[in-house]
DNA sequence: GGTTGGTATTGAGCTAAGTCAAGAATCTTC
DNA sequence: GAAGATTCTTGACTTAGCTCAATACCAACC
């Protein structure tokens, strides 16, 4: 078993991030192909996660980053009394972990909403490289602050925003990484349940439920269980802004 | 009057970063006397900002960050049809537009809560500083990283607390705070105005209002206005949890 | 291929927090 | 130090979203 394992990796390490399709989402461009080269000596592994698997736990130690290469993960934090709040979705190409560089311990757990693999960028190398090329270093920078702006709209969704207003967006953004990756921006399958997306977006899932059928009867979408479809996102875009 | 402010910057300077009382808050341990040297020439100027300006728009573009180095200033988001989402208030030691980095432009606004002081970092020179200093890239990294899991306590407390809860837990992550700095944790005059606390905790003012009343009646806290002491901490940290 | 357990839908009723509004306290400014 | 402008408090009423509960759907796995 473990040893099947290692030859699947083997063989995953050969397609490499230079002849990666996400190469675009999760490195920088601009880099030369020497920098490249260097940058692929920094992947050292590839790990699959199965379905609702944990890829991270909140308190272990932190290692390394990790970029979403098959399928989807979500992220959460546990409170202490149980609670959970959903921090966000990843799906190809994006990055999580970042959290886990303040402490050198992560603080959230990462699970696999479907079978999934994972690039594992060691963060300490990754940190020595970004010393010797200033793109890289820049780069990393990025990212991170790109995920602080992610969060502050989450924040401002979670604290201003009707429950009609959070799922229609939730909907728009979902669509709107779907094209970005080459997916039909209009139909997918979600990858995560009624309870997780209400989670994310501070509802109960009854309200998820609800809002799903209700916009379903307004022509807005086609919700069956897991299969969404946009019919009308113009509709749905107009759904956010004040009640009037 | 612009003479005047210069005389006062340059003043400032020499009370640089060697002698402030501020650096451990804000610059990582351990650099030796010619690092931290090196770290002084990067601070290039101080600001002040009067009660109610400005620091940054959302939108402009970003060139530093900020630490405070007297006073508060709030962070909020915007969105296109007026909502504001106050993303957080800052004190002393607190660095600021960390969410700059992402697109080279501030993604949120500072406003002074008070007549306030902050440094000023130019952010490529803090790169190129953080390039040459291992303990100095890494303790940018962490800096990210830090802000990352803030937001990430926020989302929880957005998404999973009540009211009460929320409040609560504002009141003694600020003790904590001010204790951190060495004031009182159990007694301080709120810089901020209920609006912006409801605006942070994603309530309505009169429900922070209420909120203060309903505290003080049950003898947790005393709040005239502004000004707050907390009459029993451990009864605020017990409010929070399941609703029971 | 039927059983089982997780997931989703829908209804009825409740309640926490919001809205609207009036008045009090405090700060600002001339 | 009086007038005006903010900010805060409190009350009465409304409502969006929650809770509880029953039923339906679907996928996984003997």
């Amino acid at each position: 078993m473990h040893g099947q394992t290692q030859i699947i990796d083997f063989q995953r390490l050969k397609t490499a991030c230079s002849s990666c399709s996400l190469q675009d989402l999760c490195m920088p461009r601009g880099l030369t192909a020497d920098e490249l080269c260097q940058l692929e000596a920094l992947v050292d592994e590839h790990r699959r996660i199965k379905r609702g698997e944990r890829l991270y736990a909140t308190g272990s130690p932190f290692e390394a980053l990790y970029t979403v290469r098959l399928g989807s993960l979500k992220t959460s934090v546990l409170f202490e009394d149980g609670r959970e709040q959903v921090t966000g979705f990843h799906m190809l190409g994006e990055l999580i972990g970042l959290d886990g560089i303040s402490t050198d311990t992560h603080n959230c757990s990462a699970y696999a909403l479907e079978d999934s693999e994972v690039c594992l960028l060691p963060f300490s190398r990754l940190e020595e490289f970004a010393r010797t090329i200033p793109a890289m270093q820049h780069h990393v920078h990025r990212l991170l602050s790109t995920e602080i702006v992610r969060e502050q709209h989450n924040m401002l969704m979670l604290g201003t925003m009707r429950a009609e207003e959070k799922l229609a967006s939730f909907l728009l953004d979902l669509s709107d990484r779907y094209l970005k990756r080459g997916y039909s921006a209009s139909e997918f399958v979600l990858r995560m349940t009624r309870e997780e997306i209400g989670s994310f977006l501070g509802l109960k899932l009854e309200t998820v439920s609800r809002l799903f059928s209700r916009f379903q009867e307004a022509g807005l979408i086609i919700a069956q269980q897991k299969y969404i479809k946009l019919l009308d996102p113009t509709g749905l875009r107009q759904l956010i802004g004040p009640p009037d």
